[in-house]
DNA sequence: GTGGTCTAGACCACT
DNA sequence: GTGGTCTAGACCACC
């Protein structure tokens, strides 16, 4: 897992972290039940503020990626990941429209777009039930 | 043209603005050339701060997508439009990675996924070659 | 809506005050629509951190008895507030049965319990209707 | 009396396993005299920590609920339980309030609430005069 | 040592 | 002026 944030992103530091840990789970990278770096280690490694990475994984914990162990610390998801609620349809639906649109306006066919969207997701997936590094 | 915003969304009113104006062109409402109310009207008729629409009408304009006319006041591009540019490549793989990979770790099969994908492409330039109104 | 935080109880700040708020609501105090104090003045008014008073907007929000409008600032859920979800039914389930219980051990019998929790229920929607002060 | 205990739950399992207990003696699972496990065995039997157990029966004991023998080791308290302090109405009072206004808000009506309030308390003495084990 | 909470002070985007 | 984000430093409860 190594991870890399853009500190000059619009996106604040603790959604690019986010993205990169469900970025990890989807690669197999991190496996359900393993656990991730205490709070402090990852925010010094990652260069940033021990309440940036609080907030992810506060955030992550409360849509059902991670748990917070008693004794383990934070492990990611051991059981059933959460599955496609109405909340990430309605931002999947959001989003995809946008871009879909301005790729249209662009120029882009439908094609073009539908692979780069089936390119992304086996991107994603890549991995899978690889070496977890 | 109706263009609804929301107010208590995450997404600034510019944002959500110029995406309401691009899918307007991409559907074929707004055709090359249209002419587009006056900052001041359309700031009125959305009930939102002219700030807000000017802002909104600059970006659009710094992309390619506007044009503005000395007396026919602002108008939809009517040369060609902005193509397919690094940016927006960047923004349109940084984006889709990682709405992909949550909806992976979400269940949603790739198949459901580039639906979707599809779907939303086929939504944007349904109207293209209709009335525009 | 006088607020008084107890500084020296278990509880933490932030869940103090959303009680106090939810209570708020409850007895109609607070009605729907109605804006809130802005984070700076309300942490200033009660004494505490401005991230504190943050902290309770933000979980009263993702729960949906707040919004936060563009423009009006914070606001109680002027549209439906949020039903009788599963994990509400689990938190009031938890935490009744050990209420129950230790009163149970106590000597409390079961109509001097009831007739508590139907006081309660009682009190906290008392004002409903009434003034809003 | 088996006891589980939830590691993830926001609830420390020292308050987790003092619940536990008071339901068994409510239930009529524990009975006045009764002797419980050793800190040690106890803890091993849960797999949680040795201090973790100790925390929860000194607090019991400082309640009232048990009882320290020299020899017989730990035993639910013989004589009298303790009865309805100032202190436990405090805390159902503080308690049942917060719950009864989030109940009322999310539109639970007030039998739907005392209905599980009495259900409740009728779970927690439902074994009385049972087994034990 | 872990996460959780609180405080303090600062900058920024949005309206 | 508003909420949102980030940093910094501190204390505490739990294990």
């Amino acid at each position: 897992m190594f991870i890399e944030l853009d500190l000059q992103s619009e996106n604040p530091l603790y959604e690019q972290l986010i993205d990169r840990l469900i970025e990890g789970i989807a690669s197999g990278a991190l496996k359900p039940g393993d656990p991730l770096p205490s709070v402090r280690n990852l925010a010094e490694s990652l260069g940033i503020n021990l309440h940036t990475v609080n907030k992810s994984y506060t955030l992550l914990k409360q849509d059902g990626f991670l748990q917070v162990h008693r004794k383990r610390g934070v492990i990611v998801q051991p059981d059933a990941m959460p599955g496609v609620t109405a909340e990430f349809e309605a931002k999947l639906f959001r989003q995809l429209r946008s871009l879909a649109a301005e790729a249209a306006v662009r120029g882009m066919t439908e094609e073009a777009f539908v692979n780069q969207c089936r390119r992304l997701y086996g991107d994603a997936i890549r991995k899978r039930g690889g070496d977890g590094q």
